[in-house]
DNA sequence: TCCTTTTGCTAGCAGCGCTAGATGCGAGAG
DNA sequence: CTCTCGCATCTAGCGCTGCTAGCAAAAGGA
């Protein structure tokens, strides 16, 4: 008995220090930026020493790439609220309008998603679950007007879109101003 | 006479060790990527030592800007060539096609262009020209298709679905292998 | 109580961008 | 031709990065 509860309880306080420091990478990288998560910063915050964090994850892409796959569950969960809470004449542009909010205001999550690291299998099966369910959200928002197009061919190449769109926009190469306007463009040129 | 020639010949010289420096810096980019682009390795492959490289350029982004600078007249180069040897109604794909090609040939040039460096002003008339003669090319190219929609607008937009395109097939978002298909949807959206 | 294993820490490596201060060379004056 | 001055360049080093070897301490089992 003694056995068995002890090795669970390590094992539950080891599961708990990992949520902290996943919880830990995200909100510093949410308010200060991914500059500033360095390992021996993110060990203050957690106030253990820097190789604990070695301990748990291979090497900091691994800790990026478990913020990562939180931050898209996050994205699923609102592009999912905006597709239900849609009309169905409004879908894309709804969903199209709170993919690039996500973006906006939470860039340091979305960069982590989709720009920094690598070391996730993306288009694949084996993709993280959160990963599918933000995809198939947007491929459930393009279904109706899919016509004579793969629906996962146009789901893509729409999705690429909206990321050209915001990444190009975050680092200064688009106007902001026009934004709006480039959004109901993309969204005009993708119904029906 | 004298002070004049010494003083010009100095100059002359300064320009070329500054050329080295950016072809250097570039051809090691995109030779092993710009990971392998650091200030020691830079300064050994023009036999300086670091702080010539300073006495150049402000910084290292400084050095990246003026590769980036450098690769889009490239672009530029590349888009018109596509441009004006397609028929009428090829042109789109043409030069979208022109486009992927230039991002998958060549990614640390288009990186430091697109996604990098963020010193440079963009979408201000006070952006380099190579950078506006590449976006007047997607500009020329989409002119015939505008109709109601801004041609600015337009190009900003079907430029971003082409960024979103490479770039997130670049880093293992996207299966490379409906790559042909995708662009092709995306021309066909903006197309007529 | 003693031994073993596990856990976490201190200290350090190699590399980064960048710079202060020393050094040597070339140009102009006498 | 020589001396001096100023500029161009280099050596050395700072503070930071991600990451790890090797030791100390704590915890569990006999």
């Amino acid at each position: 008995m003694t056995v068995m509860s002890i090795q669970s309880r390590r094992e539950r306080e080891r599961a708990e220090r990992e949520r902290l420091i996943v919880t830990a990478a995200r909100e510093l990288a949410e308010s200060e930026g991914w500059d500033a998560v360095t390992t021996r910063r993110l060990a203050e915050e957690i106030e253990y020493s820097q190789p604990v964090l070695y301990s748990h994850f291979k090497d900091k892409g691994a800790i990026m790439a478990a913020v990562a796959v939180e931050g898209c569950a996050d994205l699923a969960a609102e592009l999912h609220a905006a597709r239900t809470a849609a009309g169905p004449q409004q879908v894309l542009a709804a969903v199209g309008a709170a993919y690039a909010a996500f973006a906006e205001q939470r860039p340091a999550l979305y960069d982590v998603i989709f720009t920094h690291a690598v070391d996730l299998p993306f288009a694949t099966p084996q993709a993280p679950a959160a990963l599918q369910a933000a995809f198939g959200e947007l491929r459930e928002s393009l279904r109706p007007l899919a016509k004579d197009d793969n629906l996962d061919v146009l789901t893509e190449t729409f999705w690429s879109g909206l990321h050209g769109l915001v990444t190009l926009m975050r680092n200064g190469r688009l106007r902001r101003e026009d934004h709006e306007r480039r959004l109901a463009l993309l969204i005009a040129r993708f119904s029906r």
